[in-house]
RNA sequence: GGGCGAUUAGCUCAGCGGUAGAGCGCAUCCUUCACACGGAUGAGGUCACUGGUUCGAGACCAGUAUCGCCCA
């Protein structure tokens, strides 16, 4: 075994092996229960990043826990088609070659995309191999594939006959640039500055006039009223007027409606029904005229008059210019506002008002609450709950009618004879009514999200009852980062409840973002991403995933910071060489009965009973991050740091065959147990080391989970502490007397009590061992103690150390000075709180025994150190 | 404007009613037969601020400030 563990001469050939047994694929099973988890399809354009990383990896550490607990475990993987994204990928490529999608037509297209899927899409599925991830590669899945088109035809056609689906005059989200509208939440709200513009709208029959602002003044040709607060007494005798509106000859009602916050501007605004979601809503309520005024392309339209063919910002200015010139425009001042964007292209997105399909939420949205209030469903941490209810109890129809080629095709069909709209599950051939084969199917496609909302159950066979579905859905987590919970996790919920009756899963968990080391997001403009496959490339995934898991705490972003990965790094290593020391140790081992366990025997295997225990509750408890501190310290701090250290003496001598032997034998069985409870977090070092083990299996991901043992053993770890305590007092000394590494010194030790002296002499090899001993002498009493010595006092031992030559009694007196002090704080504020009548009486009673023998501990240290300073003193 | 989160050692983060913690960094020492990607020892903190609840508050409540995110 080489001294440093090399990640890359394992990984690969690791994965490969389990792959290639099977050990990942789930079977339908009645006998065991099933542990399943979808998960979320990353774009088929993506490549790995940082997020997918950690979200794989939470998935990975379950999956890996519940199989090893003897779930029937699903973990079913799969890529999302993603529409604009693949789309645009496509189209870019095409304009390389010096062509369009137009020029190439429909069907050519989706061959390329096709054609690009199966070249490139594969690749992020590829590099969740390389992380260790436990899935279903069998089970893998694509939301475009047969079966997913299929379910996603099911769920229109119910939809729409139930009337949850209609098509309509709405207004909607238009990016000029992906051709194509968006839903609501693919808007992002940026805050930019802009200009608020008053203008003097001339009140018609009359010399007054009605100063309206706005911030955009080019849309003024599609504007139906001007509206102003109901209860605005300037306005008051306006209402139900008319004005003039400037650059055209339309005469406009001045309405009041509620919407019109007085506060903003003068008061009055334009209403523009056709551009504006607000005035939208207002045009519906006072059946206003939508008038349409910008193109596809986001220009100036014909109703626009001589602006025609501009685009909104040049149009602005014109429009503005003329005003100036008309004496319209009163004044400009700067005005913050939240600008829609595209969350793909960050192109400014048009509101407008377009015939597209919608599903109605309403309905929908009811039962999608009720799981969540009533707990049927619930997130974690659980303050995602409100937000999801708050988006939830909001939420508009969903458009989900793209205007792209790349998707699931609406499945409606118009009759070009009779006009007849056909919504199928089959591809009609004749219209029902008239006969006509004239049949064209709506050109556009379904929002990528409609898709995505059927995955738990459209992966699992849906519309078919497959056995699959039947043994696994509902999933029993759902793992996902807090940015897609309005996107996918929502849509996931309702369409569940609509499809299956039943939530898709109880519980959601959420993980933050990965952020970088100043704590901002990775983005590609800021250049500042980190490829995943990097890190592993030079670090290992097992020191990847533990690293992100054990960063942060639940829900929370992760700042990357690499110098965290060289530390999980040398993690490995030492698991990697405590496991080397073993297996030189456990060359010549055969099983056999265990001799008497030492004191650290009982002491490592009580500590590993509650590592166990502790770690598995955590886990249950989704709080992987506290699983992985909890096997790090176990590890280091306890099994490296102690146990292996005592054991050296005793592997050492041969001559003592049953006590090495004893040794060999726990040793062995907390590496073993230890690498299962450690293997969901680095499924790769474990296996390697695990596979080297003299146990018998086949893989660890295949070994059931650590039970806890009967070895809880308070009495051992008390005893245990003390022997620690005493090498750590020791070493202590020694290290500020400046005592050479090298030199051995003698050690005399004061326990009075009889329970703490047999502690010390069962412990005296350990003592000689770690703190360099050359001899340890026990005192019940001592007559007259030492001087020219250093000592340690602990509660109810003394530690003596003749170092007669080596050591400065005046740094002893300042050293012994300084722990007097500090013991003597801790004295003062513990009598401050026994003397407090309100803590004896009204603090839980083992509260107060606690302090109570604290105080008692600290007094006999205090009353010693004073004693030995006196008697140093004295010596003086 | 509304909501959420963060604020603890130089840095990154745990702790969430009962003795302030870890990793990295820093200082001193050590290459003895698992590991220098290591070992030993140590220094370093009015737990953002102001009130309150409590016998007792980084922890609970109310408010303030700064930063970040989401929604409108």
């Amino acid at each position: 075994m080489a001294k440093t563990y090399d990640p890359s001469l394992v990984e690969d050939k690791l994965y490969r092996y389990w792959e290639g047994k099977g050990f990942f694929h789930a079977k339908v099973n009645k006998e065991n229960p099933a542990f399943s988890i979808v998960m979320p399809p990353p774009n088929v354009t993506g490549a790995l990043h940082l997020g997918h990383a950690m979200d794989s990896t939470i998935q990975d550490i379950l999956t890996r826990f519940k199989r090893m607990q003897g779930y029937n475990t699903l973990w079913l993987p799969g890529t999302d088609h993603a529409g604009i994204a693949t789309q645009a990928k496509v189209e870019e490529q095409l304009v390389k070659e010096g062509t369009k999608r137009v020029e190439l037509g429909r069907e050519k297209f989706l061959e390329r995309v096709w054609d690009w899927k199966k070249e490139y899409g594969g690749r992020i599925t590829q590099q969740l191999r390389r992380l260790g991830a436990s899935c279903d590669w069998e089970r893998e899945r694509f939301t475009m594939d047969e079966g997913c088109s299929k379910a996603v035809r099911e769920a229109f056609v119910h939809l729409y006959n139930k009337g949850l689906i209609y098509r309509g005059n709405y207004i909607i989200n238009w990016c000029p640039k992906c051709h194509t509208t968006i839903s609501d939440i693919e808007v992002d709200h940026v805050d930019s500055v802009g200009d608020l513009y008053h203008l003097c709208y001339p009140v018609k029959d009359s010399n007054d006039a009605l100063v309206v602002a706005t911030t955009r003044p080019e849309t003024m040709f599609g504007d139906t009223a001007v509206a102003v607060h109901p209860d605005d007494h300037r306005y008051q005798h306006l209402i139900g007027k008319t004005v003039l509106l400037p650059l055209t000859d339309r005469e406009i009602p001045i309405i009041a409606d509620d919407y019109v916050d007085r506060e903003f501007g003068t008061g009055a605004v334009k209403i523009t029904p056709a551009h504006d979601p607000n005035d939208f809503e207002i045009g519906l309520r006072h059946q206003l005229p939508q008038i349409v005024v910008l193109d596809k392309e986001a220009k100036m339209n014909e109703n626009a008059g001589k602006y025609q063919g501009m685009e909104c910002a040049e149009a602005r200015i014109a429009v503005v210019k003329e005003l100036k010139a008309q004496g319209i425009l009163l004044k400009i001042e700067p005005h913050t506002h939240a600008v829609g964007q595209c969350y793909r292209c960050s192109t400014v997105i048009e509101p407008m008002v377009s015939k597209q399909w919608f599903v109605k939420m309403e309905p929908l949205a009811k039962p999608a609450i009720d799981v969540v209030k009533n707990g049927r469903l619930g997130f974690v941490p659980d303050r995602f709950d409100k937000i999801y209810l708050g988006w939830m109890e909001n939420i508009r129809d969903w458009c989900i009618s793209r205007q792209l080629w790349w998707g699931h095709r609406i499945p409606v069909w118009y009759c070009e004879d009779c006009g007849l709209e056909i919504c199928a599950d089959a591809d009609p051939s004749t219209c029902p009514t008239c006969g006509s084969k004239r049949l064209k199917q709506d050109p556009d496609v379904l929002d990528t999200w409609f898709s995505s909302g059927l995955w738990p159950f459209s992966t699992l066979g849906w519309p078919e009852q497959t056995p699959e579905l039947e043994q696994f859905y509902p999933t029993s987590v759902l793992v996902t980062g807090r940015d897609i919970i309005f996107f996918w996790v929502a849509r996931m919920i309702f369409m569940g409840l609509e499809f299956q009756n039943e939530v898709p899963f109880p519980k959601v968990m959420i993980h933050g973002l990965v952020l970088d080391s100043q704590g901002r997001k990775m983005s590609k403009s800021l250049g500042n991403g980190v490829d995943p496959i990097e890190v592993i490339d030079q670090y290992g995934a097992d020191t990847l995933r533990f690293m992100l898991i054990t960063g942060n705490t639940q829900g929370n972003d992760l700042r990357f910071h690499p110098e965290r990965l060289e530390a999980t790094r040398n993690f490995t290593n030492k698991i990697w060489n405590a496991s080397r020391y073993v297996l030189l140790n456990l060359e010549d081992y055969v099983e056999g009965p265990r001799g008497e366990l030492t004191l650290a025997d009982r002491w490592i295997l009580s500590r590993y009973a509650s590592t166990i225990k502790k770690g598995t509750e955590v886990l249950e408890n989704f709080d992987l991050g506290e699983g992985g501190r909890l096997i790090y310290e176990f590890i280091w701090n306890e099994f490296c740091d102690w146990y292996i250290e005592l054991t050296k003496p005793r592997l050492y001598d041969r001559e003592q065959v049953l006590s090495r032997h004893t040794a060999q034998s726990v040793l062995l069985e907390v590496l073993e147990g230890t690498l299962r409870l450690l293997h969901p977090y680095m499924p790769f070092l474990t296996e390697e080391i695990w596979q080297a083990l003299p146990v018998p299996g086949e893989s660890i991901m295949m070994q059931s989970w650590p039970e806890v043992p009967a070895y809880q053993d308070a009495v051992a770890e008390g005893n245990m502490t003390l022997l620690m305590d005493a090498i750590k007092a020791i070493r202590n000394i020694r290290a500020e007397m400046k005592v050479a590494p090298g030199q051995k010194i003698e050690i005399l030790i004061l326990a009075p009590d009889a329970l703490q002296r047999s502690v010390m002499e069962t412990g005296k090899p350990d003592i000689l061992k770690l703190a360099g001993g050359a001899s340890v002498e026990l005192f019940a009493t001592m007559a007259e103690k030492p001087t020219q010595a250093a000592s340690a006092v602990l509660e109810g031992v003394e530690i003596y150390l003749p170092l007669k030559g080596l050591i400065d009694m005046d740094k002893e007196i300042a050293r012994l000075e300084k722990e007097i002090s500090q013991a003597t704080l801790d004295q003062q504020s513990l009598e401050a709180k026994l003397s407090n009548p309100g803590f004896t009486s009204k603090a839980p009673a083992q509260v107060v025994a606690k302090e109570r023998e604290r105080l008692a501990g600290i007094v006999t240290r205090t009353v010693a150190l004073e004693e030995r300073l006196k008697e140093l003193k004295l010596d003086l």
